[in-house]
DNA sequence: TAGTGGTCTAGACCACCCT
DNA sequence: GGGTGGTCTAGACCACTAC
């Protein structure tokens, strides 16, 4: 275990701001207080503020006008709607208003396929660690999620049956592989979704999913995890907040 | 029109670092020089270029390494890849290397279907001023775009058979309804598409389309066009970079 | 130990909106 | 005119990495 530092300053106050937008202390649609009111109150200076408000502004969160004042957006319900950082789908669902919970299908030891040796830069000896699981959103299938981790990332002492595979997927790698995801690079398609897939969503073949490939990396690009999703759509909607400036 | 103001000098500096990642003065994995070299040598203040070099991080266009120094991510081509920002049709295709032109489909006036004025809050009796739209990709089809306007937006004097409309949904706002868009929400499915816009696409019907909405907004929060687009798969990719930090 | 990026401050000036 | 967000600076200290 690493001692803790204490948060950063900027990531404090952004905690409280979300937790007042959360609570609605700050009504959708109204204006907050100035950035010098909230450094005042706050005890920091109008630098760190804006370092969170202009967070929250790429988020869709607050509309700010110049020379008036910072609106919180109530176009935006959830205000941990994340934009920026890795998708998580726990909260994904969560968003959506359901509650999830995760089904463990499959863990396994397996040779890579082409694909995932090519993502991940493996020959076809290197084994992979095979991770596929479900999402519920109430109970029902929502996502199924297929990903493969190097072998050689993880403590070969590792019992598998022991995996505690609830975990979104960066805490997995932090917890088993000691490795921080920097970025991913995510490609998203429609696809008819093979029979397998279909069964596991429990749905008919006649509607296509939505199918994300997604590689995520390290900070020195060395590739750590390589997966593909499916979504369900009936169940859930992927929605993207996009703000300028 | 209106006088230009000389470009803010982080928009300035980010213009020259996008140039010499462009030109690989800075090449692809290569360690660039210190955040205070950079800024000695612009004559900015250091905190001028960490604003800027934030902006590309997130962008997944460089990695920083704390005590060690700022490195170019060779994973991401083009430098002109956007993240954050709403997205430019013009541009994806020439990201995918290909180069674009767009085709005019429909310019007309008419009432907005119940989508339209649910999204655009209007009656049913005001008008919108449709704009359906083919993006090429090397002379073939590869995003059929439809967009609804208020018709109030614009000025009733403009001769919609001379609307240039080869620029991009911003720019066309900004031309002719002096409105700046702020954000947009987009959502993302995956579609068997009806049989017209597989004609324009000139796709088989087999295999799913992509399909984006999109409402655009104001700083005021009004929203000012809506839109419904269709990828081609087979020529396109939708590809997102997403980084941590 | 030297140099890098990470964090934070205090303060200045500007453009803009409201009344 | 007074207040707001937008921009930029100079400088301080910290955490971390490479050597």
């Amino acid at each position: 275990m690493r001692v803790q530092r204490p948060k950063p300053i900027t990531e404090q106050v952004s905690d409280i701001l979300r937790q007042r937008l959360r609570n609605r202390e700050y009504p959708p649609g109204s204006r907050m207080p100035s950035e010098s009111e909230l450094a005042l109150e706050l005890g920091v200076s109008r630098a760190t503020v804006r370092t969170v408000m202009a967070k929250f502004a790429t988020e869709g969160l607050i509309l700010r006008k110049q020379g008036d004042g910072t609106y919180v957006n109530e176009r935006i319900r959830d205000v941990d709607f994340r934009y920026g950082g890795i998708w998580d789908f726990s909260r994904l669902i969560e968003d959506n208003g359901y509650t999830h919970s995760i089904k463990t299908l499959l863990v396994e030891e397996r040779n890579p396929t082409q694909q995932e040796a090519q993502a991940l830069g493996l020959d076809g000896n290197t084994a992979v660690i095979n991770l596929q699981r479900l999402f519920m959103a109430n109970n029902q299938p929502a996502i199924c999620t297929n990903n493969a981790i190097s072998r050689s990332f993880i403590d070969v002492n590792i019992d598998l049956t022991q995996f505690n595979s609830q975990l979104p997927i960066h805490k997995l790698l932090q917890e088993y592989c000691h490795q921080d995801i920097a970025y991913a690079i995510t490609d998203i398609e429609a696809k008819s979704a093979a029979a397998p897939i279909n069964a596991v969503l429990r749905r008919s073949a006649d509607t296509p999913l939505l199918q994300l490939t997604e590689t995520f990396y390290d900070k020195v690009n060395q590739p750590l995890v390589f997966g593909i999703s499916y979504f369900d759509q009936a169940i859930l909607r992927l929605r993207l907040v996009q703000a300028w400036g």
